[in-house]
RNA sequence: UGACCUAUGGUGUAACUGGCAACACGUCUGAUUUUGGUUCAGAAGAGUCUAGGUUCGAGCCCUAGUAGGUCAACCA
């Protein structure tokens, strides 16, 4: 998984239980509950179960664990597998827990008939009561010691429906006393008269997580069922339940989950984000889910070598997003085409240059790729240039453009400043410069060594596009660690519109699946939103930017 | 007040299972550069939560603390 660094706890697991024969290979799966959509943390967990598959040979499943019908939904499941696909794994075979429901029945009736399951009329207070506190042992529910063919009968009749949502429930019996409180008579059934996006109206009792995962890992053979570290106190009922009914012995191991700076990973969060229209969406490009990432221009690669960098361990995390950051730039840097966009335009007139003339000048489509291409664009006697590239009084480390200096235009000429024109506020409208002729890239014969190089682009051949730029959606560092409503914290800065931007025509050729870098800019990448007459382009990730923090000194 | 989990530079992970703490990101220098990007060279930054103990030797083992987290949903 991981080159220099040493093998994680779960790779030395699995190779050791290789090692010793314990498995000739291995099984894992990856258990999402279709009732929401996949963020970063999933991707984490996705590609340890199935980086570890791949790595010591053997397969993963892609398991829903649909056991609660009244969340979950197909929409869900679409969107899950769709992101994992687009992440670059393939699953084994597609399984549902619910697929399980029948055997889970029989498994069921199985422990009645042990003695080690019981059906309760107590109500959800009454359960909640007995079980006591972590510090307090629990006791005993009178209907606990019902016969096994009282238990038989009123299961049955839960099933045939004869009862209502809440009526009753079917409890392990394990014991009331136990220091887990997953061990105080755990319920494995209960009643919901609800559609289930697969099973239709067929059941109306559901087991709940513990007496499904376990037994669903078990029928599929997983060797090795990875979690999260709040499974932990579910592991003692997770093999209770497989030993009493002796079946394929799946192990659980719990990592910790990935928490990420700035921004929050609960799907409960994130459905209020959006049901609160506080994002426009799932895939707000502002969000940590997969498919937002994706709209906002991540790539797979980049978000596989940053699962791959934090690493895996089973102590709390939070994560610097700038580490992610990092990774989409790395990537992006080695594919993403060059163009030149101008965000806050600045307008220039060549007051030497021929008026009406436009010349084709040829740029590298990405210096980092030898195999890339090029394509021409426009010069004339007008352009644009971003505004902060301009300084009337300009410190000494400004390398731009200020009265009387000069700069180069990336693959055009070397101007110079001459006049700064303004309106009767004394607001600057434009620069008059003046263009060095033999300055022109790739045949520049001048001998004028500039310190600044600037993007531009030609006024009258300039596309008009709207971009979108993105800033962390919180505040707060550690917004679970922040005070009151996690919502309070969210930045009102965290969407930027720039309705008119000001392109190189090359961009009219742009597509969704390509990846652009807006030269000193930052990568950019279509979004759906665009249509015929407007594009619209995100912003992925700035570049990193040494004159901020140079001028901010 | 119980049980369980965890504790290594700012952040995240390592340390051949007891042999003088490493890697990445970040930070700071400098070089290169027609992107203040990239690349390259280098530096600073922890003595491993605390106190004992075992040992020739402990980040790794033991004990006791301390701190953080988890557990009392008919959620997963």
């Amino acid at each position: 998984m991981s080159d220099n660094k040493g093998p994680n706890f779960l790779e030395e697991i699995v190779a050791n239980d290789l090692k010793t024969g314990k498995y000739k290979s291995i099984v894992t799966r990856f258990p999402p509950e279709p009732n929401g959509y996949l963020h970063i943390g999933h991707a984490k967990s996705i590609c340890l179960n199935f980086g570890l598959s791949q790595e010591f040979g053997g397969y993963t499943n892609l398991r829903f664990d649909d056991t609660n019908p009244t969340t979950e939904d197909t929409e869900y499941v679409q969107s899950i597998k769709n992101d994992i696909r687009w992440l670059g794994f393939n699953w084994q075979h597609e399984l549902y827990a619910s697929d399980y429901f029948q055997q889970l029945y029989d498994w069921a009736v199985v422990l009645i008939r042990k003695g080690l399951a019981y059906v309760d009329d107590s109500t959800s207070e009454e359960i909640a009561a007995q079980k006591g506190t972590p510090t307090r042992s629990g006791t005993n529910s009178p209907f606990r010691d019902r016969s096994v063919e009282e238990n038989l009968r009123l299961f049955q009749e839960m099933k045939e429906g004869k009862y209502r949502d809440g009526e009753k429930v079917l409890r392990a019996k394990i014991d009331m006393a136990h220091q887990n409180m997953h061990m105080r008579d755990p319920l494995m059934y209960r009643i919901k008269h609800a559609h289930h996006h697969r099973t239709g109206d067929t059941w109306c009792v559901y087991p709940m997580y513990d007496f499904a995962h376990g037994q669903s890992d078990a029928i599929e053979n997983v060797t090795h069922s990875i979690c999260t570290l709040e499974f932990i106190p579910h592991r003692d009922l997770y093999y209770w339940f497989i030993e009493q009914l002796g079946i394929f012995p799946s192990q659980q191991y719990e990592f910790a989950r990935l928490n990420l700076s700035y921004t929050v990973m609960s799907k409960r969060k994130l459905l209020q984000l959006v049901n609160g229209r506080y994002v426009s969406g799932w895939d707000d490009p502002r969000m940590p889910t997969i498919s937002a990432l994706r709209r906002r221009g991540y790539t797979p690669e980049s978000i596989r070598d940053f699962c791959e960098r934090i690493g895996v361990a089973r102590r709390e995390n939070l994560i610097d997003v700038g580490l992610l950051e990092f990774s989409v730039r790395d990537h992006l840097n080695k594919v993403a085409q060059r163009r030149m966009v101008v965000l806050d335009p600045l307008k220039v007139v060549l007051t030497n240059y021929p008026e009406g003339e436009v010349e084709m000048l040829p740029g590298e489509d990405n210096p980092e790729d030898a195999n890339s291409g090029s394509r021409d664009i426009p010069f004339s006697r007008e352009l644009y240039i971003e505004q902060e590239d301009f300084m009337e009084n300009a410190p000494k480390k400004f390398f731009r453009l200020a009265p009387g200096q000069m700069v180069r235009l990336k693959h055009a000429y070397i101007i110079k400043c001459e006049e700064v024109v303004k309106d009767a506020q004394g607001n600057i409208t434009e620069l008059h410069c003046t263009y060095v002729p033999e300055s022109r890239s790739g045949s520049d014969t001048s001998g004028i060594n500039v310190k600044g190089t600037l993007h531009w682009v030609s006024a009258a051949q300039a596309l008009p596009i709207e971009v979108r730029l993105y800033d962390r959606l919180f505040m707060h560092e550690d917004v679970a660690d922040a005070e009151g409503d996690f919502k309070e914290h969210l930045n009102p800065d965290s969407l930027q519109v720039i309705e008119t931007a000001y392109a190189e025509p090359a961009l009219k050729e742009a597509t969704l699946e390509e990846r652009y870098q807006f030269l000193r800019k930052g990568y950019f990448t279509l979004d759906p939103d665009s249509t015929a007459d407007k594009l619209v382009f995100n912003r992925t990730v700035g570049l990193r930017d040494m004159w901020a923090k140079e001028s901010k000194k």
